[in-house]
DNA sequence: ATCCAGGAACTGT
DNA sequence: ACAGTTCATGGA
């Protein structure tokens, strides 16, 4: 095989240039491409949350590097990524190197799922005079919202996991990818898609109800699979809006889609840095606990401390949320 | 056993 | 508009 690959050409930037020089060609090995950074960012402070739960299917940690299968509009590529340099990630294609085409769409993939288009200079200066975030930001420093590629697969994360303890969501989660979504089997090993709107959108409420999703859950989830089946709602389409302000009011008159739930998709899909959703437990627990009081904060409360997050509300709440695990 | 969990819809006032 | 109730089950 003479697949040579020029270290130069493989140095994928879609975000700030000045990023850009500083790969080293001593630990590249032909085959593997390599995506740069920002400075603010730190793989495995990304890699833990992404980490956080036994049940996850939709990617693997492990040895310091993360699988995930990915669906392309023709190909299904697995990639593992790892960090061999502080300035860049390294993409392996373990079932054979797609075409360029393919590539493109898979770095953009990771651009997205890890954020690494996002500035978070302002976010730090704020943070650092912020004392409910100052430990936070030093402790976690270069760590990103880990982002939800897919709209479905947002909606349905929130909707199973509202009211319910985060080990049972995962539970609930686990349960739906492995009954209705496609599998890629490597080297002995499983990889999963999210299920397809258009395969959700055919079942009943008794399908899901036997995964021990409430009735009410089944409802929301297989309503929006239609609505997403008859392109009625999109993540395109909420982009579109050109203003997140519109999209969350949109997703609001979803019926399962309350504040909670329409401010989490829209920091973990949409990319709304001024997401909030202040209603969610776990960020109560995360403020008690670094406050190291007893009793949760009230919402009013919370409003007050969070009332210099103004364009960062989103980062200041998964900062929060890692501070949890 | 008891309380709570990364909420939202529904019902009655 | 607002407060109280129901959904429903697992985890700690």
């Amino acid at each position: 095989m003479y697949h040579q690959v020029k270290s130069q050409e493989n140095i994928i930037c879609n975000h700030t240039k000045e990023f850009q020089s500083g790969v080293n060609q001593e630990n590249e090995k032909p085959g593997s491409i390599f995506l740069s950074t920002p400075r603010e960012f730190n793989f495995y402070e990304c890699l833990a949350f992404l980490d956080r739960s036994r049940q996850e299917r939709l990617h693997s940690v492990e040895n310091r590097k993360v699988r995930k299968l990915i669906q392309t509009d023709d190909e299904l590529v697995l990639i593992e990524l790892s960090n061999p340099r502080t300035d860049h990630i390294r993409i392996e294609y373990l079932n054979g190197v797609p075409p360029t085409s393919t590539q493109l769409v898979v770095q953009n993939y990771i651009g997205e799922w890890f954020d690494l288009d996002k500035d978070l200079t302002p976010f730090y200066e704020m943070a650092s005079r912020d004392n409910l975030l100052r430990k936070l930001v030093r402790r976690h420093y270069g760590l990103r919202i880990l982002k939800i590629h897919d709209l479905f697969q947002a909606l349905c994360w929130a909707i199973l996991g509202q009211q319910i303890n985060l080990a049972f969501a995962y539970t609930l989660y686990r349960r739906f990818i492995e009954s209705y979504g496609e599998n890629f089997v490597y080297r002995d090993q499983t990889y999963w898609l999210f299920p397809t709107p258009a395969k959700i959108a055919g079942l009943s409420v008794n399908d899901l109800m036997r995964h021990q999703l409430t009735g009410r859950k089944s409802e929301y989830i297989i309503e929006i699979a239609k609505c997403i089946e008859q392109g009625d709602l999109s993540k395109e389409r909420l982009l579109a809006l050109n203003d997140f302000e519109r999209a969350g009011q949109a997703l609001l008159k979803i019926r399962g889609i309350g504040p909670w739930t329409a401010n989490y998709v829209m920091m973990r899909c949409l990319g709304d840095p001024c997401a909030f959703p202040i209603e969610d437990i776990g960020l109560h627990n995360a403020i008690k606990q670094q406050l190291n009081v007893k009793e949760k904060p009230s919402i009013e409360e919370i409003r007050k401390m969070s009332a210099g997050w103004t364009n960062w509300q989103a980062y200041a709440t998964f900062y929060l949320y890692r501070s949890l695990l």
